[in-house]
DNA sequence: TGATCTTTTTGAGACGTCTCAAAAATAGTG
DNA sequence: CACTATTTTTGAGACGTCTCAAAAAGATCA
């Protein structure tokens, strides 16, 4: 396809008022309009300003104009500014792709939000995570590519998106034991950052994470001090590291203060509120049941609450309760809870993420932030 | 840089061997992989496999490989079988960037999950609705691309995002009167499709919506049949289409039934929990309180729930409640509301968008579903 | 067999950008 | 001023794909 410059030559005006024609801008009477359409029909040329058009209209060459464009150190400031006037000026907006497939890279990174028919999936934290994460992608002129993980083989999807230069890297959440994500990742050199990762054994990877067995110390020494032995835990089903941790951590801390544990003040449950009611139900038809009950995470807590208010347990009078990630429900309700720096750490993650991006690791690849202890009054019983 | 051909000739070898000498595979003595390296260091080739090595592996020109991998029907099946067999031996992959660029799109949609800063936006509905467009785009070969969009100027993220051929396209969602979105993106004819739109005025663009009005109605009818009359309402501040057209159904339904409504039955909340809270109080502390509460959705209903659960009021024997969504939490707590059909709604929608992309839109550009009443114990006082 | 029509393959070129080596312009020096 | 050193600009070419018009191969028929 010809340029502008040559459809203005063709039609015998200046480029300018070729581009004025063919935008359909008032400025040009319609004979001038109509003759330069003609040539640019003749050229088979429809209006699509390119960095040749900018060079043509400022009179460089168009290695000058991308290297303005690109705000390189060579340009001298005089001729710069006389590209971006014209590219101003034409409305020059950049090609993405084009750059894409001549630098070999995408400015996308992918995440996998969800997985394929997962309800347990449901998760405030997720939510404010993935937000952060797009901020801090965007922050870096990154954007983020959100896909769905099947259940089974979901590291051919991963594959699929890396080799076809559809992303540069990915971000990657609820890793578990010998993820095959991750193998496949590592042994394709694909980059990525996990969130989550310390409580897996020897993982070569960049990640950030929170230190999930602090938060349940921190919770249970809160109990501690509020006069509680007997603690029961709501729990996920064993398999994944974080929720492992969270058990071994509560058994941990159980055993280090001489406490005995009882095995029936621990119940498992998915991510289900229903789940959450009746594994609750189980816990506190223990022979003695606890006094305080503590639960992986928020909903976990919420489904506790609920069966706890119906069997008119009062709470923290009768039981205390605690819940795990601070989302807004507890906040409303008033259930103690751990905060995890989502915040910060989506930052940090995107940080290392590049580094693995432009084969340049931090030299820190796996930063752990501490959690904090919400305290509220489903666990004040004074 | 080289191709693999001419890598393999100077070295004096055949395409495979030098194929698999280059990518280690361990069919090759040392010394020809030694040797065929420093060919391909010799013409700085690195082992990048395109469509030119699949043709002179398969012994076609390069556009035959192209229209065979695009299963174009002037291919003769058996040279579309030697062009897979050469691309599936060389393990090629296509390069996305590079198609992109000739064919002008980019096989993304963008979507703005979040709006900046604005805690409101909680809200199971929309995570539903945003997976399901996510596999409906997957299952039509696209991809989701979110982003954040900033509380002001809009409008200039998604013109940012069109110009620059990142996406072919957006789903929008949220719409709102006068939409500066939507007046940006039909000036600069970017192709998108909404969710949500039926009660704008003269809404000239492709979109679906589930029929707010409607789904208010049928949980009146229900309250009537329950023997309701004094009925309250809990919405939104007015502002927004879907919020003003569920209060508006309200008020004619009311109106309709022969009921006067009194003005204190009404309160108005933004989409957080406490505040729902404490409108319902008020509502409550009205001179003759409603025997019934309508929510516009279920985290409302929920805020309205703890409100009432405090102060010792029974539902549905004091008061029936009733939310609208359908979510998790309304189903556990057994509370009565409208189910969105968002699973359907996103197959279609993006049905819609293609449509605007390939500029040939489908015959019915605005299509409106049905709700359909949930009707749980929090209604049932019988 | 040769002519004509149809099917299949070919090879060049374009998409818009960035970057390299080389050329031109400018500055610095005696 | 002539020469060198430095800064700035140039223009070609590559990235990997698709598609067009043209060429080649194959089929049909007299």
């Amino acid at each position: 396809m010809a340029t502008l410059k040559e459809v203005a030559d063709s039609a015998g005006v200046p480029m300018l008022t070729a581009f004025h024609a063919l935008s359909r801008q008032d400025v040009v009477d319609e004979m001038t309009r109509r003759s330069v359409q003609a040539a640019a029909d003749n050229l088979n040329y429809t209006l699509k300003i390119t960095q040749i058009d900018i060079a043509d209209l400022a009179g460089v060459a168009k290695g000058t104009v991308s290297y303005a464009l690109n705000n390189s150190e060579l340009i001298k400031p005089a001729t710069r500014q006389k590209v971006l006037e014209a590219a101003q000026t034409l409305g020059y907006h950049l090609n993405i792709s084009a750059r894409n497939l001549r630098m070999n890279r995408t400015g996308v990174v992918g995440y996998s939000w969800h997985v394929a028919d997962d309800p347990s999936r449901m998760n405030n934290l997720l939510d404010r995570f993935i937000y952060q994460v797009t901020m801090a992608a965007e922050e870096r002129h990154f954007h983020l590519l959100t896909f769905v993980q099947p259940q089974a083989n979901a590291d051919l999807v991963y594959e699929s998106l890396i080799s076809t230069s559809r992303v540069d890297g990915f971000i990657i959440s609820d890793v578990t034991y010998r993820d095959p994500r991750i193998a496949r990742l590592t042994a394709m050199k694909a980059p990525f950052a996990a969130f989550g990762g310390m409580y897996l054994e020897d993982a070569d990877f960049a990640f950030v994470d929170v230190d999930g067995k602090k938060g349940i110390r921190l919770v249970m020494e809160h109990l501690f001090e509020q006069g509680h032995e007997r603690i029961g835990l709501l729990g996920w089903p064993s398999g994944w590291p974080f929720g492992d941790a969270r058990e071994a951590s509560y058994r941990e801390v159980m055993h280090h203060a001489g406490i005995k544990i009882e095995e029936d003040w621990i119940a498992h449950t998915p991510n289900i509120l229903d789940s959450a009611a009746s594994a609750t139900r189980q816990i506190m038809s223990a022979k003695y049941p606890p006094t305080a009950l503590v639960c992986a995470n928020d909903l976990m807590a919420f489904g506790a609450k609920s069966y706890l208010d119906n069997i008119n347990l009062r709470i923290p009078e009768d039981i205390a309760l605690t819940g795990y990630d601070d989302d807004p429900t507890a906040q409303f309700l008033g259930i103690t809870s751990v905060h995890q720096p989502i915040d910060e750490l989506a930052g940090t993650l995107f940080e290392l993420l590049l580094g693995e991006i432009n084969q340049d690791p931090l030299p820190h690849r796996q930063v752990i932030f501490d959690p904090e202890l919400k305290i509220r009054k489903s666990t004040l019983s004074r």
